[in-house]
DNA sequence: GGATTACTGTACGGTCCTGTCCATGAAATA
DNA sequence: TATTTCATGGACAGGACCGTACAGTAATCC
């Protein structure tokens, strides 16, 4: 974890306070570097890239892995956080809609694909990191999505008898093959409007396939 | 490339002939350890596990990365390989359910998902291998799919606005989450009874919304 | 047997990396 | 101003790796 805070923690400090924006420009560099060269990046390069010695890294961190710790966990923070609420008078189409762009924007955006990139190319070092994030994102996303169709199968709304295999299959309309394509380097960000398109047509196509009928 | 064949290739050889047997151990223990711990694992290492020199391996190859090029080629082959044909009388349920279990058997096999991280991981390093395994791989199948989906809508069995988008979708349908979930290694491989319990809600649900009204 | 080629084991040069040490200078407080 | 803390830059040890070189041995063909 990060540097221990001194023990007395109370007391003012005496000297040359901690410079606060090399510290922001360390960890956002960083960030950048591992994303685009995976762990694997010097510490040396981060630095100068950072405008910083290489010994401050070390003065505001323990270790390279302690770095690199601080990055995945706030990123994972920064993608996963903020699932809307779902107002509970909304139709499934409103509520499918919502869900959906929240998502697609999400899991598409070039932060989340790089650190996907990142989270794969280090899971044989760090096999605990994915399995954290997807908990935490796309996890918690497909066991709401989930309840809300159980929810409105009992309310008669939608008929929809293995609600996770049916929300996974939400999620993968939407995706299709595009997270691939995007790990993989293929395609660069998707346009509002493409997400919008996308959307519409997956929740138009698993409404009629999961409506109840009439 | 793999290191050039002797310019005088009909002529017979005249001393210890090479042992195909090494190379070939050469090559599995590297696709193996390549396929665990990603480019970044050292060739004794390789060497060891094969009960081989570390001079063996470049008697036979290049260089490291001509022998992670030979490994990828190679690997990617397997993948793509063996496109089933469709045979044309097949009703769309048929071909969408074999399609979808041919799909879903590959792409989430251990060596595919292992191939994946793989190629993800060196994505920086080698960004053309990426864009060629999903053109020769996903990417006709996909083409595949929109073709057939094009012309069941002609003939008036299925009702398909975009069949590329449709296509995408039924894909994504089948993967939903798993292909997330096995590269950052929370899933292990799936039970065949799985697949085709995926396989035939997906192709149910595909088929509830595209079908042709009657 | 003799010639030729393949494999082994060791070793070396060169590069890069992490983590630490230290001397010097800069920035704040008392 | 004196003191304390932070930042810099250079240097170093230790290790890992790639690629090459070389001498010795094994396997095969003429």
């Amino acid at each position: 974890m990060t540097r221990a805070a001194p023990i007395r923690r109370g007391t003012p400090k005496r000297g040359r306070p901690v410079d606060a924006a090399k510290r922001a420009a360390i960890l956002e560099t960083a960030r950048e570097l591992f994303f685009e060269h995976g762990y694997g990046i010097g510490l040396e390069t981060i630095a100068v890239k950072a405008g910083v010695s290489r010994q401050t890294i070390y003065n505001l961190f323990d270790s390279k892995d302690d770095l690199f710790a601080a990055i995945v966990q706030d990123t994972s923070g920064q993608i996963t956080a903020a699932l809307a609420e779902l107002s509970p008078e909304a139709t499934p189409r409103e509520v499918l809609t919502a869900l959906g762009i929240g998502f697609l924007t999400k899991i598409l955006s070039d932060r989340a694909v790089q650190f996907q990139r990142l989270l794969i190319g280090s899971s044989a070092s760090f096999p605990t990191l994915g399995p954290t994030f997807y908990a935490n994102g796309p996890g918690r996303g497909l066991a709401r999505l989930a309840a809300f169709l159980d929810r409105e199968t009992e309310t008669g709304r939608l008929a929809v008898d293995d609600p996770v295999l049916a929300a996974e299959q939400f999620f993968g309309m939407l995706m299709g093959h595009r997270s691939m394509r995007r790990t993989l380097r293929i395609d660069g960000e998707m346009p509002e409007a493409e997400i919008r398109r996308r959307v519409d047509s997956a929740v138009s196509a698993f409404l009629r396939a999961y409506s109840k009928p009439a």
